[in-house]
DNA sequence: TTTGATAATGACAGCGCTGTCAATTTCATT
DNA sequence: AATGAAATTGACAGCGCTGTCATTATCAAA
């Protein structure tokens, strides 16, 4: 049933190690030899043994994904994304939810390169965000690579894929204003992650560039949940200065604001207009769908897989930082402001 | 920084035999040995390397989970349930996206067999629902669990976990009758799931048992999406004989209905109410929250991932069935029927 | 104390591959 | 045809563990 390359090394006629040369793509083979073996590699369906190459050689053949988020669009979006470059290097993947917040996680993810060999580690927020544990994963022997908020690398660390949400929040934010809206609340995420403060500089920057200034008490501190959204908008709602339009940090806290709009007998848009961030599956299937900023995070999952596969490839020091700048996507729940 | 099996025997004064003994958990170990075994294994940190295990051995440290489905939040839960079984057991999870339609299915699967020694394949529907399918794994010489739409396992084929979407659809369906709802609109997901039969079963049981007659135009064919929930929707609020209520599939499809009605200017519970199934994050944000069943996803696959596991153990040829009726939650998308 | 059965431990081969290094072939030049 | 450098191939060891089987320690009963 399963063919080693003792079998498929007697069938062309070679030794194993040409074989093995094959299966590696190494150059110093004739095509005459490669075309032999692999006719024989297709005959007896043959696949190197994962266990044995890990145990022989000294490439790694996996990474991992390391995260700690409870958006299951994110996580299935990075995830797929991942999958994609996997497969398409011949990689397998290993899937690693942990707690942030526990004292073991590094002696989790040391447990799992001891165990499994890996190539690398592929890190979202909040792990990508702390330089001291890339540090130590990077002690481990171990490659990463960052998903991370912000318009510039913050280090040399390792390498990155750089989200702008500074200039995402700029655009929506400019949107609400070019519809006239000069009350512009807005709901934050966690403080703690750099989406959120880049989210946040964007929103600022975009109200002082049109001479608005910044009212403190249309900003609620957050997290990523629809359940804050609710409250959040509640609280705005219900302040002196209403305001006309709320700037969500992420779709979910848009449909949370929705809600509570909705429980308030506040229409949308035409009392009050509601942007969200992420254009996660569920912006379209609110209602009104959400106006958001698409944030293509399968691609950009991809892309860092890839960055992160090539860099254990060639065992360059060379860190390579990609950029994604999501894009503003206008839909219903913004509108022009009515005199109320 | 790695240590191996050897530094630990020489550490703790035994042989490599003797400490591949306790790493197995293997009875014929004194409880003395056993300690300084351990010992020196805390003291290396030393971990069993996978791929020499793999290699060495006859037993299986990992298994696979196979799907086909575009529900992040049923992914996701499916998926946490998995590797919760997972790391109590010390195995690994090997994520395997495929298309069900896609010709190269068991070819792929093959490959991967072939690739990494795998105890066998948590398959959900629409795979599990296939019975040569699964036979052609079978005979691949790997273990499957399946996780299927039933309240009997269909076949002695492998272990199975169950859930009686029949029995929940008829606590949903009753639910609505007893706020007195006659005219009850079904939107039914893809034909040919078995939760789409069954639900749609347990749909006609109930109003049945009720003595109300079966309206064919009251049941819309679908598939599990928003827009499939959207359409259904319009479709059955133009029928002649207007339904007071609709029980619809999932809770993606009634999120697309309570949008529907809302574009039509019908009011949720007054007009019409509306009943999902699945209790996802999904039903608890939409406005209003979304009566619905719980079908606790994590717990099935972990349970399922227990038992394939176990299985793999065991080289038992006894098929475990495990059971989960889904049970109704009252939200606030349904109420009692008004008179119009 | 001796015996025999049983429990506990160890020696050793080998899983299927890759890395190293040596052997052989090829081919443009002499 | 002879030469030497470069291209191509192969022999062999060994990665870190487990399975098999042999050896040694233990202990109750004779």
């Amino acid at each position: 049933m399963k063919a080693t390359i003792n079998d498929v090394a007697k069938l062309a006629g070679v030794s194993i190690k040409t074989v093995s040369r094959v299966m590696n793509n190494e150059t110093s083979v004739r095509q005459l030899t490669r075309d032999k073996v692999m006719e024989a590699v297709n005959e007896l369906h043959y696949q190197p043994n994962l266990a044995a190459r890990n145990l022989a050689g000294t490439k790694a053949y996996s990474i991992a994904f390391i995260y700690d988020n409870p958006n299951a669009y994110y996580v299935i979006d990075m995830q797929n994304g991942i999958l994609a470059a996997c497969k398409q290097q011949g990689f397998e993947l290993l899937i690693h939810p942990c707690q942030a917040k526990s004292e073991h996680v590094l002696e989790e993810i040391g447990d799992m390169v001891r165990k499994s060999r890996v190539a690398g580690l592929v890190l979202t927020p909040p792990f990508s965000e702390m330089p001291e544990f890339v540090q130590k994963i990077i002690d481990l022997d171990v490659d990463v690579v960052r998903i991370m908020s912000g318009d510039v690398a913050p280090d040399e660390l390792a390498p990155c894929v750089m989200v702008n949400d500074h200039a995402a929040s700029v655009s929506i934010t400019q949107h609400l204003i070019d519809l006239g809206h000069k009350h512009i609340g807005f709901i934050g995420g966690e403080a703690a992650h750099m989406s959120t403060v880049e989210r946040l500089r964007g929103y600022k920057q975009a109200l002082t560039d049109n001479g608005i200034s910044i009212d403190e008490r249309l900003i609620i501190d957050g997290e990523y949940s629809f359940e804050s959204g609710v409250h959040g908008a509640k609280q705005l709602m219900s302040e002196d200065v209403r305001p006309t339009a709320i700037f969500s940090c992420n779709d979910e806290i848009a449909a949370g604001s929705l809600f509570a709009a909705r429980l308030m007998g506040i229409s949308i848009p035409e009392q009050l207009s509601i942007a969200g961030f992420e254009n996660s599956p569920f912006s379209r299937q609110t209602w009104p769908r959400l106006t958001t900023a698409n944030q293509p995070n399968q691609k950009i999952a991809e892309d860092a897989a890839s960055l992160l596969i090539a860099k254990s490839r060639k065992q360059s020091a060379n860190n390579s930082v990609n950029y994604y700048t999501p894009q503003l996507i206008v839909r219903d729940s913004t509108g022009k402001v009515t005199k109320s």
